[in-house]
RNA sequence: CGGGGUGUAGCUCAGCCUGGUAGAGCACUUGCUUCGGGAGCAAGGGGCCGGAGGUUCGAAUCCUCUCAUCCCGACCA
């Protein structure tokens, strides 16, 4: 590709709205633009990245005996009441109407769409089992899009859907899937973990996440510094210390005038973090609960909602909190609450004895209470939120918590949707058999951006090979005035494309500096410089984007030497 | 959805407080010089100052409403 021809939109500033680096980058090389919020358009070089990730993808589904579809973007409003998903999936879904005043939806996901497919098509055991994808774009109205592409409305994923006649054989698939996508991620150059990870709405049994490791991820993943533990903190688990044996002492209710948080409880009463018990009233459907965690803890709301069997929840407001214990927010505790409300306690508050609590009454918190002598041990449950340094569940290591990027996410969906649509099969004994499915996403755009924040320096991006929108950037140095240069360079421009190497032929009328700085804000792997100097000599100048390293090499071997680079 | 910020040239921003008819840098066009790390000089094109209403002789500037957008939080395969 000649530059001249090329629509190469590179800036120098960076623009006011971009927060991480990605961003700027993918704004200022010149790959997207945005045309509202959530919404980029992906300019020739920014498309030519998202075709490679595609392509890797398409290419391992396709080893693993997957099957390429493509399903409608728009979805009827049936489908979606049918699977209960119509009122379930909230502000998120994009609801439309079409001339008629039917309903439609902008495809976020395609469970009920494949379901569909499938229960028309599929009718006996024979055919299972079977796994189908497309990459295609999808539409989620994001509360808030931010990040470019990272977390836009629109975008690119890659779906995959498998049907099965029983648990063991989706098993075999998803352990299946699991692999492929460490060989996809692999492929992409890039650093990554799989960790389990909650289901959220989505629904079904086991599922994991694969993280592109990176500071500006908006998910915390919880590692094991010695056995393969890996869970997204939604999920993570630690091991709980052992449980004290300390003498249980008389309850005693004290003054606490105007305490407000645990720190100021704990100084007022000169106790420490752990012997508090704070108590968090939450929503949960719009229903009033309360957890009693230990004071140095975080409520981890994803757990917290798993223990309630409920969908939605938020902490409570002030006023709610009031009405619903009859005390103000900092003075709730465990005893003397109302009986009629849900509470939980934590798997490890409820190992603390002798502990402070609020005493429902305004200025007023207990101290020395104790589980089964004061109060009734409610509802045991873990509910907290794991913390650095904690031990792992599965072995003697410790836990560590790193950020990530969700660019995966591989789903045990079980039958909830086959059950919904009435998707069955026969077996062997000629029985109708509700399929079991499993479902397999990959955030294509996605990728694009969390590759970036892992593969930049100062001068901008650096592409791993798999990905670059071209292998090699070719610069004449004053072409406009040496015909020598310009022949040499036509030359090597024709013999490298006809080698199959992708080149970025710098052929406008610019000044080296511009070319060199333009190729390295948009991260061509590989770089040959061409000048009159080079040319006595018979040599071309090449040098290596990530390094910054490089060498002469003879005009004649060039073609040669790029195809052994891009081999390697 | 709560809190905060910002909308002025394609981009980054100044001007607004203290009203008087539009600015800089970058980018773009042309010419000359320069020519291996984002050149210099000169000339030029480009703005309904987000939108609507109001105050005023006069509004980018003050007031009201509205829309958009970004950040923090809540939420989120």
């Amino acid at each position: 590709m000649r530059v001249s021809r090329f629509l190469l939109s590179t800036v120098k500033e960076t623009p006011a709205d971009a927060e991480v680096i990605s961003h700027q980058l993918m704004l200022r090389a010149g790959m997207i633009r945005k045309l509202a919020a959530g919404l980029y358009t992906w300019l020739p070089l920014g498309l030519r990245v998202l075709r490679k990730v595609e392509a890797i993808v398409r290419e391992e589904m396709d080893r693993a005996g997957a099957q390429e579809v493509l399903m409608p973007a728009v979805q009827p409003a049936e489908l979606w009441q049918e699977s209960g998903r119509w009122n379930q999936y909230g502000a998120e879904l994009l609801r439309i109407k079409d001339r008629h005043h039917r309903e439609f939806c902008f495809g976020p996901t395609h469970e009920e769409v494949i379901t569909d497919v499938i229960r028309r098509e599929i009718r006996s055991y024979k055919q299972l089992p079977a796994n189908f994808y497309q990459i295609q774009t999808k539409f989620r109205d994001e509360t808030r899009p931010r990040f470019g592409v990272m977390r836009a409305r629109e975008f690119i994923m890659k779906d995959a859907y498998s049907f099965h006649l029983d648990l063991a054989s989706l098993q075999e698939t998803y352990d299946l899937m699991h692999s492929t996508y460490s060989r996809i991620f692999t492929c992409l150059g890039l650093q990554f973990r799989a960790v389990e990870a909650d289901t959220g709405s989505i629904g079904g049994r086991s599922s994991h996440e694969f993280h592109v490791l990176a500071d500006s991820g908006e998910d915390a993943i919880a590692f094991c510094d010695t056995c393969d533990y890996a869970a997204n903190v939604e999920m993570a688990v630690s091991r709980l210390p052992a449980p004290s044996h300390e003498a249980v002492r008389a309850k005693e209710k004290v003054t606490t005038p105007g305490i407000r948080t645990v720190d100021e409880q704990a100084t007022m009463l000169g106790i420490s973090h752990e012997r508090i018990v704070k108590s968090i009233v939450v929503m949960a459907d719009d229903k009033p609960a309360v957890f009693f965690i230990c004071g140095s803890d975080d409520l981890n709301t994803i757990k917290a909602a798993h223990a309630l069997g409920a969908i939605t929840l938020r902490l409570a407001e002030a006023a709610e909190v009031l009405a619903v214990t009859g005390a103000p927010v900092g003075f709730v505790g465990p005893l003397n609450l109302p009986a009629t409300l849900t509470v939980i306690v934590d798997s490890q508050a409820a190992q603390t004895h002798n502990f402070s609590s609020g005493a429902n009454q305004v200025d007023y918190h207990w101290i020395n209470l104790n589980w089964g002598v004061d109060v009734p041990l409610p509802t045991v449950a873990d509910v907290r939120s794991v913390c650095i340094g904690e031990q792992c569940p599965r072995c003697d290591g410790h836990l560590s918590i790193r950020r990530g990027i969700e660019v995966g996410h591989i789903f045990q969906l079980g039958t909830k949707y086959s059950q919904a649509l009435n998707a069955t099969c026969l077996d062997e004994q000629g029985k109708a058999t509700v399929m079991t499915m499993g479902c397999y996403g990959i955030g294509v755009s996605r990728i694009v951006a969390s590759a970036i924040e892992q593969n930049n320096d100062a001068q901008g991006i650096i592409w791993p090979n798999s990905i670059a929108p071209f292998h090699v950037a070719l610069l004449p140095m004053n072409m406009h005035k040496s015909y020598r240069v310009r022949e040499a360079a036509e030359k090597l421009y024709d013999e490298l494309c006809a080698a199959g190497i992708e080149v970025l032929f710098d052929d406008r009328k610019e000044r080296p500096g511009v070319m060199f700085a333009d190729m390295e804000l948009i991260g061509i792997p590989y770089r040959l410089v061409l000048g009159e100097r080079g040319l006595d000599e018979g040599v071309i100048e090449y040098k290596e984007r990530r390094t910054n390293t490089g060498q002469n090499i003879g005009l004649a071997d060039v073609v040669a030497f790029m195809q052994a680079q891009l081999t390697q």
